[in-house]
DNA sequence: CACTTGACCTGTCCGC
DNA sequence: TGCGGACAGGTCAAGT
């Protein structure tokens, strides 16, 4: 689920929430989630204070007092939930006392009430009562704990490429990168990580529709000035998201438990059978690289087809 | 080597 | 309503 945008905002969430908070304990049910949970677990992550919630790509990392970090990646339908302490005070009202439900701050009728439900596979607990719970339904997801200087030796972190809002990506850079695979499709390459992070199967298929690009284009078949196109369309789709808390498919929410609203203002993912803003052509939902893919066959043209 | 496909899991939706 | 099959935002291993 997650690409860049979502993880992006549940690490912007964590961060306000997260600093200073101390570990007091950990749960999780099966190894999968968490794979080295132990020895190391009550050595440096019991008692262990936030120091900093960063993200690389799609992977979150939070920094810990011990030196060590946790690495979590959510594939395609983790959530990391944060939970306020439930602690009754003299402030909580008698609904709130009668309903069971006090002190989240949410409505009731809100994600946060429900946890954990049967999708949790890790819950980390607070001193002073706040948790946090990981979420994954399809269990792609996982959870590591390891020393803070081995992050960045890990094998996905040493060959995935590099931020694409970062402004030393120009675009000459771009090109450079994405004509690596000149042989595949433009969505497979945009969408391959080593080429450039954080891109998955929703902003490929939004930036390519901006830059009128098909995306069973070859690589080799585009000229560097649509490259170009599409490098800029890339930045703009994915700080649009940010802007918007990202996007709800299915299962992502944010850190706080809410929704991402960028689908609301999709040009094509998730639009099948409904017009092009554009051309006013009905939009078509086709498969490339394997995946589901969303497109105006009007304003993206195949050179093959032309 | 470069590229494509299937597997990892569970849940939902669509057509018969 | 029930059932089988396709499909779902990511990544890796195995296959061509």
């Amino acid at each position: 689920m997650p690409e860049l945008p979502e993880v992006e905002t549940v690490r912007r969430g964590l961060d306000k929430l997260l600093i200073g908070k101390v570990i007091a304990s950990e749960q999780h049910d099966s190894p999968k989630s968490f794979p080295n949970s132990s020895p190391n677990v009550n050595k440096f992550l019991i008692g262990a204070t936030v120091i900093a919630v960063r993200r690389r790509a799609k992977v979150l990392i939070i920094d810990l007092s011990t030196k060590y970090s946790l690495m979590i990646h959510l594939k395609m339908t983790g959530q990391l939930v944060f939970v306020k302490s439930q602690k009754l005070t003299k402030n909580t009202s008698l609904k709130e006392r009668k309903s069971g439900r006090w002190g989240a701050g949410h409505p009731s009728s809100s994600l946060v009430n429900k946890l954990p439900d049967k999708t949790t596979r890790v819950t980390l607990c607070f001193f002073g009562g706040s948790k946090l719970y990981f979420n994954d339904q399809r269990k792609f997801g996982w959870m590591k704990l390891l020393p803070t200087e081995l992050i960045l030796k890990d094998p996905f972190m040493l060959k995935v490429g590099p931020e694409p809002l970062e402004p030393e990506i120009t675009n000459k850079i771009f090109v450079q990168r994405i004509r690596r695979r000149n042989g595949t499709t433009v969505k497979a390459a945009i969408l391959d990580q080593t080429v450039l992070a954080g891109v998955g199967n929703i902003y490929a298929d939004e930036s390519l529709w901006a830059a009128k690009i098909h995306p069973s284009e070859r690589v080799r078949d585009l000229k560097d000035s649509q490259l170009y196109s599409l490098r800029k369309e890339i930045v703009y789709v994915l700080n649009l998201s940010i802007e918007n808390g990202g996007s709800t498919s299915r299962n992502y929410v944010s850190a706080t438990g809410e929704k991402g609203s960028y689908l609301k203002q999709a040009r094509v993912f998730g639009r099948q059978g409904k017009a092009c803003s554009r051309c006013g052509a009905l939009i078509e939902k086709i498969k490339v690289a394997g995946r589901g893919t969303h497109i105006c066959s009007v304003c993206q043209l195949h050179y093959l087809d032309s």
